[in-house]
DNA sequence: CTGTTAGCGCTTTCAG
DNA sequence: CTGAAAGCGCTAACAG
């Protein structure tokens, strides 16, 4: 690295650091030919000033955090996408970092924002996430945080997310109304509040159409493969087998699409597989598939303007703001 | 951001700042007992030095910059998985930057590395990128690059990427052993490494086995998704229509596919599909697509292990390393 | 309009 | 074993 400094502009110029500073920064008090020549070498010499040394100064770092719990979804890679769209219109730059769905390590990435490294962070929880004291330590501390998709009320963030409950509720609907009679949830982690909202979604279109919630129709699905792999086998080799499942993930549509292959089941017709999903050839490469789609990238936009907003706040406006976009249930095979 | 400075760790221990900092570095010529009160009120007062003070002094950041195409792509995301992977253990953070596939953004992005924001960069180029000056110039200001995926020649850095000529060729070479005498090749852009060396592969294995190479069997694909859905659709409503696709990337077979689905062409009965593509569930959902399957975590490992590699040297070893490593070839549906 | 000075938080000689 | 002082690259208050 052979960086170009102030002080080498300074001294190519004959003039202060403090001055070429000034000039670079446009301040009223500097002429306009001190400036045009301060502009004019900085090109030449491809000056970029160091933003670590600046953010010293000035005590920020035009960075911020992205915790997620994995990036290889749609979901996630696509609200990265609406992230990067607005940081990089606003000059912030992100760090990206992954939990795993992993609680200890959610902790351990945490401590990282202790001191400066960040102005603001981006979070969205692992699904092994329940205590939250490692974000309060942070909030505490006066690192501010916007949370989106996977949040928690014990936090007092603003909130960016779905329409979980209304677009299951009308999901879970449209299966009822194509003649489903019989249909399973398969939740994804109880300490998600999409899991939870989705589940209530369903639930409530159940009663809604006088058919009985029955909690032998509710099943918790882990991160372990095999082990979803087994239950919805399982289930689907039960006597009253399912006639509609409705999984509250991806991956767990996945499983069950897989498991159905191998029973020799038959998917639209024997059964009818619901899920929440962003990829779009996922409904695509398997009509039968009826997916409900996020708007990821929107979540993303929102969210870090959000807290672009509240970082760049006069005052110190901490009003909380609970943003709700609305997911698209989309059919591609509503015969029979 | 109330931040706990060293500052403040030596006046409430009644150290100088110096001594503290040295404590806390385990310096050998601090005596013990002091260290042991520096960790424990750093501990207690939850005290994170200021990574970017550090590296002002130090002159590095302990951070990288990841430039990539685009993130909604499970070869780039996992490839990040493999990068966070190493970067973790190894006490790296880093920004991502997306060029979406445009040349002047990728100037754009290119210009936040003049000074110091990052030690190095792991860079998988743009597919409208053919001229590098921006990054020769980068590399002229002694910035650190491994490439990855999508090298070019002309860029003198480590490179790490799959064995796209030998898979391209087996692969090809499966088609054709299960009866494909007319298989046309669906080029991403001329610019990418990748591409043409999947091309090579193809066109070797045509020769090989003494099919006769078109070049009206090799058509070029855009970003655009339209134009190569019309494309396409021309192409398969000739009236010798090819018998093989082999599409050199995820997204233009889904775009086949789509157009086989649109005019009743059946795969695999009328024709067959190849592609490489990272996403497991692709070539699940629909078992008539043969994929080539990248070893995308492996990729981002080991190219982020290079550059660390290199930012740690004692010496100035600029070594270059070209790193292939192998893809797996999935068949899922090899009958008729 | 320009320069001097101080200091952001840290490390690192060098003196004691 | 500990501390004073300088400085990484930059900005900002203040003086001239």
């Amino acid at each position: 690295m052979i960086p170009v400094s102030l002080k080498d502009l300074a001294k190519e110029l004959n003039l202060s650091v403090s001055t070429v500073s000034k000039a670079l920064n446009d301040c009223y008090d500097i002429s306009a030919e001190t400036k045009r020549k301060a502009f004019a070498l900085a090109a030449k010499m491809n000056y970029h000033p160091n933003p670590y040394a600046t953010g010293l100064r000035k005590q920020n770092s035009k960075t911020i955090a992205v915790i997620i719990p994995e990036i290889a979804n749609h979901f996630f890679s696509l609200a990265i996408n609406g992230i990067e769209s607005v940081a990089k219109d606003r000059g912030y730059h992100f760090l990206i970092y992954l939990t795993h769905e992993d609680y200890q390590k959610e902790i351990e990435i945490t401590k990282h924002f202790q001191n400066g490294r960040v102005d603001g962070l981006l979070l969205s929880l692992s699904s092994e996430t329940s205590n939250v004291a490692h974000i309060e330590e942070l909030l505490s501390r006066g690192v501010k945080i916007v949370s989106f998709d996977r949040v928690s009320e014990k936090i007092l963030t603003s909130r960016v997310n779905t329409n979980d409950f209304q677009s299951s509720y009308l999901a879970t609907e449209h299966l009822i109304e194509r003649g489903c009679r019989n249909i399973a949830f398969l939740s994804n982690s109880k300490n998600l509040s999409t899991n939870n909202n989705r589940m209530k979604g369903y639930i409530q279109a159940l009663a809604r159409h006088q058919l009985p919630v029955e909690d032998h129709l509710v099943f918790e699905c882990t991160n372990d493969n095999d082990h979803n792999y087994q239950l919805i086998s399982d289930i689907l080799q039960r006597k009253n087998r399912p006639d509609g499942i409705f999984a509250s993930v991806e991956k767990i549509a996945m499983t069950t699409y897989h498991v159905c292959h191998d029973l020799g089941i038959d998917i639209p017709k024997d059964i009818k597989i619901l899920s929440f999903s962003n990829l779009e050839i996922a409904s695509f490469l398997n009509p039968s598939l009826t997916t409900i789609t996020q708007p990821a990238f929107e979540i993303g936009q929102e969210a870090a303007s959000i807290l672009f907003n509240l970082l760049e706040a006069k005052k110190n406006n901490s009003q909380i703001l609970n943003k709700t976009l609305n997911s698209k249930l989309i059919i591609r095979n509503s015969t029979n």
